[in-house]
DNA sequence: GATAAATCCTAGCAAATTACTAGGAATTAA
DNA sequence: TTAATTCCTAGTAATTTGCTAGGATTTATC
């Protein structure tokens, strides 16, 4: 029951991106660097959040990545699913599989993992990354001298 | 960010020996032929169920397990946690480790998780295994034919 | 006291998943 | 032409998961 190193990493490069792509498109490589995150994993992560149409990409010399839609369009659901998948818990616990379980109709629990379901999917999707960036220029200007490097 | 076969597993198995240990202890034998799951392993997870106090055991011929406390005193986040480990999506979200990141509070990704880790606790404690036996008696009158299955 | 039914304890191990690393092709600004 | 960049595919070591295995211990029953 954990977030992978796609979805830490991947929404702290979301954030870093949203911040410094108003005036140019970003590079993985500057991107890594602040981060302290692999370059070639990095851009693994921006594959599948471009897969996901939550930023464009710049080819060539000078190119890099900017978001595809405004940061206040972009929840933190959008992100996380676009890295881990689905965010169910139990993969029979989704609401559009009809008869992905035998038992369907029989199965208690399935009720218990839609409750799942249904709570981390509103908790992630209420929390935008604009809230987010807001949330990090106040506490730069509070903490400046510390790193963001947690949950590496 | 799945539920491994862990909690799916004894999550079904104990509402199972709910429903069967009114009367007698119940062996691990019955259940894990009940809910067609490996034997061996189901006892592993009971284990881990007695450790975390959600029942008790009889050793010897006759015995088997019964529920430690009422089943409406026994949440699904009690089950869950026991087997899974906490059900924090992400280790430095804990509450009670103030110091477990350098970058604590400058952290931005954290207050995600933490948010994500209230969301979830809190879905899953208000559930008790006392709500889903009675769930499952109804399921079991209406689709009788049906087996559960689910979630192997 | 012997036997059978049960839990208890520890170790091992194959398969899947995770978290990368690696090599190079394609694109583009300067 | 060169350098900076994304794009694409493959490989791989470490970790986790989902069991299996062997046997010790306890206890009811005959």
């Amino acid at each position: 029951m954990k977030i992978s190193t796609k979805g830490r990493y991947g929404l702290r490069a979301l954030i870093d991106l949203a911040q410094y792509s108003e005036i140019e498109p970003v590079s993985i490589n500057s991107i890594a660097t602040r981060q302290t995150i692999s370059e070639r994993y990095l851009e693994q992560l921006m594959t599948l959040m471009k897969k996901a149409g939550l930023i464009k990409s710049i080819r060539g010399a000078g190119g890099g990545y900017v978001l595809a839609k405004d940061m206040g369009e972009i929840s933190v659901g959008d992100v996380l699913r676009a890295l881990e998948g689905n965010l169910q818990p139990v993969e029979c616990a989704a609401f559009s599989q009809e008869d992905s379980c035998e038992a369907s109709g029989g199965c208690v629990t399935k009720y218990v993992w839609q409750r799942i379901n249904e709570s981390i999917n509103k908790t992630v999707d209420e929390i935008s990354l604009k809230q987010l960036v807001e949330e990090s220029k106040n506490v730069k200007a509070t903490h400046s001298s510390e790193q963001m490097k947690c949950n590496k």
